[in-house]
DNA sequence: TTGTACGCGTTATCAT
DNA sequence: ATGATAACGCGTACAA
């Protein structure tokens, strides 16, 4: 504490240790031409006096504040929450904040309405979700503001600094295909929404195992929902008035695939003795729905974490071994598949 | 923009307008003692250059972030969504950003974690989630440390500027005497865990309910979780192999009524023809499990919006009707009750 | 009602 | 290797 019982800054520093405050901001920032003396002079200093700098003034002088944002438009509440909690196990620790930026994706202002928060907030960087991670312009525009910038997605589509994908694709390929393994051969697909890059990745996934095993896919078998249970429960109702009725389902993700496990308990469609369903994602509804459900497990957590070690990596005292930037899926296997009845 | 080709700063103003920057401040803090002349010309130059005021400049000056914290530690997962999905929508078009902080309730450290944050990084005000929010040593400190605070909870349990209720105890009285209307008699409660005061109203509303109703409750007819699926399941397992078997049981949460009813589904008692649930909560599970689940509604996203109104509302320009303090939860009927067999 | 001078705590420039 | 001095952009005391 100095004089006037505030806490220490770096003038009281400067003052007990002896030395010029910029010599304390060497110190603090790690310049590599100090004397080692004077280093551990400072050093012991801070530690007697608690000093930690102050964030605003840091913000101001660099023009750059240690926040991270997470901009996101509206995807499931349960991938949300794990981004933020992947993004909050690479920050714990360091000095760097999280700041949530949710933005509408159909609205004309929406770049305007980030440009305005990214300058004024000033963050040292965002990790984008999609689908807004899609839009290129939006990372256009983090560079033009010197904004650092991560893109999570389904696909690799920016350079490994800036990008943190899965590979939906493949997944979706395996999930199927051992549905095909099972015996189906009719097999129904509720897609996303057009426009969402997961959704396309994984419909590619979907027909690669179709054409593998020479079925033919009609039109009729893909219905198209937007990720949330109640278009899961309408896509499902179309394809099970289909005549033959399809033996298995693949959702692109879980809150629809457990709309289609409801549309089929509503209509006395036993799951799995008489459709067989797999959703992605793996999040909590999977497991707690009946029955269980078999799924692609999205390690979107650890996607996360290292979109945000991307960002704040410099940082990091020790130079770890760089993040991924490509994470794989993997099936996880429950009791929502059978082989088809009869 | 200034010469320099940079974003304008109150300088640019004061020097467009031809005023000093002190004037410029006026305008922009609302300072009711200015000329209306003069706040109109600056206000146009403001609107001119496009003007905003750097909020890191402005937090080292106030010494105080206009940053907006959610504390929680780790309650379920919608929870802290739905918390966060108000407390944005108060912020909205506000220059106030949300940061979020988890803690560890068991850690001793906790106190600490929190006194560092808080004076690192100067927040504005904080939104106290439970269970963290019974904490009084916390909510002391933030008064000690300069920070506004609200905190969220099932009783009222500070005063109505620090604090944002609901009416836990009542909602559950009249759920359960739901169940009591419908004839059933033996109840289990699947409670929430020690030392979270909306488990401790829960149970008595329980109680209540109950004791109005004159039937007695052993202590075999409670279980206690912690407020997940999996504890759920198990406490209602508990609870389904007792004889007689109870004919309805109220659980604390709904993520612990969806394990109940897993739990039945697991041993082929059916819900609601053998086994009436309720929850409480209204998260989305409750709506798409099956069969769709009966509970209390909690108006969270209310709450934590106007939680987030006490912190802010000064800043607003209208004085709107002050913010409530206590919100009231009403019970959604859907079909997981029905009365009991025979 | 408005302006002057200075403080907030840090980093950057350019000396030495 | 280290230090004096000036930014950074805004708010406040106090004077006018």
């Amino acid at each position: 504490m100095n004089a006037r019982g505030a806490k220490p800054t770096i003038n009281d520093v400067a003052r007990v240790a002896g030395v010029s405050k910029k010599t304390v901001s060497r110190v603090i920032n790690r310049s590599p031409l100090l004397h080692q003396d004077t280093r551990e002079k400072v050093e012991k200093v801070i530690r007697d006096l608690g000093y930690v700098p102050n964030p605003q003034a840091r913000a101001l002088a660099l023009r750059r504040n240690f926040l991270i944002g997470l901009i996101h438009d509206n995807p499931n509440a349960q991938m949300v929450l794990n981004v933020q909690q992947g993004i909050l196990e690479a920050l714990h620790g360091t000095e760097f904040a999280m700041v949530i930026r949710p933005v509408d994706r159909n609205s004309s202002a929406m770049l305007d309405d980030v440009r305005h928060f990214l300058e004024q907030q000033r963050l040292y960087g965002v990790v984008l979700l999609p689908p807004i991670s899609e839009n290129d312009e939006l990372a256009r525009l983090c560079e033009e503001l010197d904004c650092k910038y991560v893109r999570m997605g389904s696909a690799e589509l920016d350079d490994p600094d800036h990008m943190v994908a899965s590979n939906d694709r493949e997944a979706v390929r395996e999930a199927v295909s051992y549905l095909v393994g099972q015996g189906h051969k009719l097999i129904g697909l509720v897609e996303g929404p057009g426009g969402f890059r997961s959704a396309q990745e994984r419909r590619l996934g979907f027909e690669d195992a179709l054409r593998e095993a020479d079925i033919k896919l009609p039109r009729s078998l893909i219905a198209t929902g937007n990720y949330t249970f109640e278009t899961g429960v309408a896509a499902a109702s179309k394809l099970l008035d289909l005549s033959p009725r399809p033996t298995a389902i693949f959702a692109s993700n879980d809150e629809m695939a457990a709309g289609v496990v409801h549309a089929a308990r509503s209509r006395g469609i036993d799951v799995p003795a008489d459709l067989s369903v797999i959703g992605f994602d793996d999040t909590p509804i999977a497991a707690h729905i009946w029955p269980p459900l078999t799924t692609v497990r999205w390690p979107i957590v650890s996607m996360a974490r290292a979109a945000a070690f991307k960002l704040v990596g410099g940082e990091k005292r020790e130079a770890e071994t760089p993040e991924p930037s490509l994470f794989i899926s993997s099936l996880i296997r429950r009791s929502s598949v059978a082989p088809p009845a009869g």
